[in-house]
Order: structure tokens, then sequence, then C-alpha cells
DNA sequence: TATAACCTTGACGTTGGCGTAAGGTCGAAC
DNA sequence: GTTCGACCTTACGCCAACGTCAAGGTTATA
């Protein structure tokens, strides 16, 4: 297994994703990467799906702000997901199939839960701030007033 | 100085924002709460608008989860908008207040930048677990036909 | 076959955001 | 005036999420 045409070694992943190489290490460490495969000298190798899943994970760092503990766990789902579909032909084990769904089910619901609440209460706050800036607005233009006019008092 | 009516010892601040003693003191200390009066002993009294500020720390951290630090420039912005508000009558300092205006107007559409792009991912995200949801519907009534008329391919 | 660039596994260090224990003080009630 | 719970400061502890060497092995290229 010299090597696989498409393959990515660490630094690569490192740099299209923008974490370090130390990151990278430390996903697989903590299960969030599944281990890469190896050239013969041991050096990693990343796929393409490999790069994806690094971005799927620090956007939900990045946008949920929640544990790698619990981003693991979506990963984790997901990757049953994965396996569903893929296995999704062979007409075999469809009590486990069910099984599996319904546990895919149930942690979709539960993200989708946290994020619909959390998409609710951002649009709230977006809502303040616009307010705010509004607000600003009329303040700077009374300002205006108040220098054209000085030593007068409003209506 | 023995106690202001209305005033909140530092244990019925916990209780009502849910956080730890240790949490208020440790903003406090990073300069996220403006240090409370004391009474004579030493005891923090703590006012209504404190507890509000903190309740909106905590959501900002929940929220955005962004640093301390960062909520910190959040916060002491939106002193200043404080301030400019409880001193706006008194005809002085016309220039001042302007800086100040623009300097708060530049850290609320900073906000507002950051908040948007977000609310517009998590709607993203939104969709796309929706969508999923969808899915293992569609999959579980399958997996109903397969269990009805077993051992046949579907057209 | 040498050498630079890249990678490996430790292992210890750092920062943020508090937790927690120690030892003493305050305040209200009895 | 003592008791007892609430609070004070000081200070070390802890976990997550990496950063940062160190000491060496691998790979591509000249």
């Amino acid at each position: 297994m010299a090597e696989k045409r498409g393959d990515l070694q660490i630094g690569e992943v490192a740099q299209r994703t923008g974490v370090t190489q130390r990151t990278l290490r430390f996903y697989e460490e903590k299960g969030l990467l599944r281990p890469p495969s190896r050239m013969d000298g041991g050096f990693r190798l990343y796929s393409e799906e490999d790069v994806k899943r690094v971005e799927h994970i620090r956007r939900l760092q990045d946008l949920l702000g929640i544990s790698l503990a619990d981003i693991k766990e979506m990963v984790d789902a997901e990757e049953v997901l994965r396996a569903l579909r893929s296995q999704y032909r062979p007409e075999s084990a469809i009590a486990e199939k069910r099984t599996q769904l319904q546990k895919a089910t149930e942690v979709t619901e539960a993200q989708f839960t946290i994020v619909k609440q959390k998409t609710e209460q951002m649009r709230e706050m977006e809502a303040q701030l616009e307010e705010r800036l509004k607000l600003f607005t009329r303040w700077n233009q009374e300002l205006d007033e108040l220098e054209k006019k000085p030593a007068t008092t409003r209506g």
C-alpha cells in the first residue's frame, strides 16, 4: 500500500481545513475521526471524506459552541446514517436496520430541537441589535440638530 | 450604608441566575460585572440590573459560544450605551458623546455582522436536519413495505 | 546517498472558565 | 454573647482543547 491516488497526508489536510496537524491527531485520539489508513512508513493517509468530516466538526464547534464530546455523539450518529445508506440494498437484518434508524432519528431530532431553539434566539438577538443600530442613527441625527441650533431645548 | 431595599446578596443572585457564587466573583474579577456595592461588613450587594447583566452574559456565552474576553468587549460597549442614554439630557460635551456613539455603533455593527452570519448558518443547518428527518421517515416507510412483502424487489 | 521536507510518537505546557477547600468574618436569632 | 448559616479572601485544582518542544523515522529529489 505505497500510496492511493487522491489520498492526502496530514499536512495537506491541515492546510485545507485550517486546523493544525496536532488538532487532527487529537481528533483521532478522541474518536472524532476514524483512524486513517497509513503508508508503509506509518504516515497517515486521509481521504476527501475525512476532510469533509473535519470541516463539519469545525462548523459544529463554531456554530453550536458545544464540547467535542457532544460533537462526537453527533458525528457518530451520522456515521450510522452513512452505514445505513451504504448497506441499504442487501435485504438482511431489517430489524437491526430499523433499530439503527430509530437511534439515528432520535439523535437527529434532539439536534434539530437544539438548533431550532438556538436559531430562534439568534434571530431575536439579531433583531435587538438592529433596533439598537437604528436608535444610534436617530441619536446621531439629534446630535446633528443640536449642533446646528445650539443652546436650544427641543420641543 | 446598612442595606438598600431591593438589593440582593450574592446567594440570591446566584440562585436567580443559575450560576454559582464563584462565577459571580469570577465575572467581577474579570471585569464583566462592575464591582457591586457592599454592606458594612463586606457582603456584596447586587442590584436588579446586575442580575440582568449576568443573564445577558450567559446568553451570549450560550448562544455565540465566544470567550468571556469577547463578551466583556460587548458588555462594555453596552455600558457606554447606558451612559449615553442617561446623560443624554445635559447639553455638554457633544463632541465626546459623538465619539462614544460612534464607538458604540462600530461595536454593535460588528456584533450584528457576526450574529447575522451565524443565524444564517444556523438556518442552513436547521434545514439540513429537517431534510434528514424526512429522509428517515421515508426509509422507515420503505422498511415497512419490505416487511409486508418480503423477498420482493421494488420497482 | 545525502539532505530537506515531511512525518511519527511521546510528553509536558498553556489558557479559559470555573470548582473546591481552608480559615476567618458577618449578621440575625436566640 | 453565642450560635450558625451566609459570606469573605486566598489559593490551589481541574478539565477541555489544544500548543509546543524533543528525538527520531520516512520520503522525495538531486
